[in-house]
DNA sequence: TAGATTGTTAATCGATTAACAATC
DNA sequence: TAGATTGTTAATCGATTAACAATC
């Protein structure tokens, strides 16, 4: 269609989406460009420029009004529909996600939990049941799945995406700190902790060394 | 000192890392920036420019040295050190973190968990033990503390960063959905978990209309 | 209508890639 | 020495900011 939406303004819209919901909570029916800059530490340019990429969602001389660009960034973002995840890796990172409540107010529910470890087979985190990684591809081929959620060790990473490409999961949430390479047609994001903290160190040390 | 080193370099370096480490793993002594790039799906140039911010590890018609590379690149982010931290909410993703071991063995140690929940407090998460927020600004003050995570809900943050400022904290490695506000000689680093997922959200939506 | 503010084009700035002389 | 590959300068590309005509 259109032109391609560069990465670093898809990286700005959940932030968008974030202040428009704030302004809602705080009861701003409208705002300008130069308002939500303010806000938002970033130029109105800025603002201006991301949001024609998607639709003239502004009126001249009004702004923006603010329920009606909230609601147009949760369809840009795919949020007006439900997406079914389920994560690989019943560990603690796995069960500190299948509890965060937050992400099922957006839409995003977990439908199972999957684990090598016998233990945790047949627990339940939040009604969600802890199921074997034996049955994942069979799971995935009766469930309408988007998502997966892999939360699981370096090491256990390879065979699980073999089951996932086999099974045609849309995407992939990956927890675990290696790159994963898969068909292109199968959307992947990385969550790199131990990345984000080492960047944080880096300016930490940084700043050290310049007092 | 000498100028600046801009973002989007810092946000490779733990990339770099993470790949001299597999490499390392792997036995592989010396390595070109064409052989790397291939292996990263970079270019060589930018490998080459993003190391020369630093300075010239390599050598003409040898490459780099990994092992040695990667001890630079350890020093550049700060990794020759250890960094203590305390995990500020005991939830599940607090708890998740302090059992992740990964971030300890690159020198990220997890000196103490606070929250405010009374069932939580003077129970053990490996070791670690939960103590109540109410002496968080005393254990700072007399521990020599680096790094405060902060995994608590949105409305708890702001009481927080109160103390943590208070404490002079060195940096803030925030989870919360929330972006923070702080004296510019703090740093932050966050993890926007619910961020990282609308964009996955995005792309999915993205791609199905194209097909 | 006059004022405000958008949508959009043009200018600038910064980051990435290409090229190549220096040198191991 | 000849070949390989870096470090670095120059060229290109893309993203951000500025400016302003269109218009509510």
């Amino acid at each position: 269609m259109e032109q391609e939406i560069s990465k670093a303004v898809i990286r700005r819209l959940p932030r968008y989406y974030r202040y428009l919901g704030e302004l809602i909570d705080a009861d701003v029916e409208r705002i300008s460009s130069a308002e939500l800059s303010a806000k938002m530490n970033v130029t109105a340019s800025q603002i201006r420029q991301d949001l024609n990429n998607f639709g003239g969602f502004g009126q001249q001389g009004y702004g923006y009004n603010v329920k009606y660009l909230y609601n147009e960034m949760a369809k840009i973002l795919g949020l007006d529909r439900v997406h079914n995840l389920v994560i690989i890796g019943a560990g603690k990172l796995g069960q500190a996600i299948a509890n965060y409540s937050f992400f099922e107010k957006r839409g995003f529910i977990i439908r199972g939990l999957f684990d090598v470890n016998k233990d945790y087979i047949g627990r339940k985190i939040k009604d969600i049941e802890i199921m074997s990684v034996d049955t994942l591809s069979d799971y995935l081929k009766k469930n309408d799945i988007d998502i997966a959620a892999i939360t699981v060790p370096k090491d256990a990473v390879e065979s699980i995406l073999d089951i996932l490409v086999d099974s045609n999961i849309k995407a992939v949430w990956n927890f675990a700190p290696v790159d994963i390479e898969l068909p292109e047609n199968i959307i992947v994001e990385n969550v790199h902790l131990l990345d984000s903290l080492m960047q944080l160190s880096y300016n930490l040390t940084e700043y050290e060394q310049t007092v």
